[in-house]
DNA sequence: AAATAGTTGACTATTTTAGTTGGTTAAGTA
DNA sequence: TACTTAACCAACTAAAATAGTCAACTATTT
């Protein structure tokens, strides 16, 4: 599982698309426009999302992309696999015995490690993500709220002390 | 956090050195040979890590690279933060209110996930790592003990009913 | 003094990332 | 039917990151 600029990309219009395309397909340059990602790199980006069957291209005027299924049921480390191909960093092209004992010990090591990450990120969709996001705000809204009630508490205070 | 090829082979290096500088220095030469990663490329990435204070060099014969602490106080995170430079992924430069509203806000999304990532990597050691992995062999091993035994007791049973 | 091994810096090749150009094809709309 | 929109496609280019090379120098041990 790598992590890199490119899956940042993929993932950022993913969850461009999970939040526009809710009642219309989404533009690849609408996608462009509010993320700064030129057209056509999009359009290499979501060549691939659409062969892993993740996104829904539609032609002519009014169309543009969907979500191939709810927002719930795509997760993170599928988004990223679908766009960077899977170069396997084996070495010893996932021999059990390769002669080489020590080097196969940490890369099992690593082999490993890369493991927990990519089950990590399959725990993670895009819905997650979103839910997350607005439950923030609001308890940063709230927050707020009790700032101002607070002010409002006090300049009566002080009016009433006057 | 990114997660790249050179994040990997500093992270294998890492194990590597962990596992074999238990008694005595180790010398880039070794991990080079054993890991198949280039000396020189090995010297760049341990420069660095040697900056993030990670590990010690030890000049003259006898000497090399042993860990600065603890294999159980040096977590991914940090040793993948040492090697690749924070490239920042924000764009809009950490500004809270960019004009770009859309693109700040997925933006924020990615930024949530990435800390999460990190929190996560910030949580595993090289010690664990290697607990986990002595584990599992050990495990590996007394599995196969089992089916022995097994076997054993079929042709025990075999030979009982002839 | 000689050998070992880290330290440093400049330089090169390869690969990946990102973007460009210039098309075609499918589907709506006038 | 003609026009427009926007997906789809392929070849090419520029820039950056990755990986490796080379050569000189310094500290330490034998």
């Amino acid at each position: 599982m790598r992590l890199t600029t490119k899956g940042r990309y993929a993932v950022t219009a993913m969850l461009d698309l999970a939040f526009h395309s809710q009642t219309k397909p989404v533009t690849l340059t609408e996608i462009a426009a509010r993320q700064t990602i030129s057209l056509s790199y999009l359009e290499q980006l979501f060549a691939r999302l659409r062969k892993a069957n993740m996104v829904k291209g539609i032609r002519g005027p009014g169309g543009g992309y969907t979500l191939s299924g709810s927002a719930d049921d795509i997760n993170i480390a599928d988004i990223i696999a679908a766009v960077d191909e899977p170069i396997d960093a084996t070495k010893c092209g996932g021999e059990a015995n390769c002669h080489n004992e020590k080097a196969c010990l940490t890369h099992d090591l690593w082999m490993g490690l890369s493991h927990q990450i990519k089950d990590y990120l399959k725990g993670i969709t895009l819905g997650q993500l979103i839910e997350n996001h607005r439950l923030q705000e609001t308890a940063k809204r709230q927050e707020e709220d009790t700032v101002k009630v607070i002010e409002i508490h006090r300049s009566s205070e002080l009016s009433s002390s006057l």
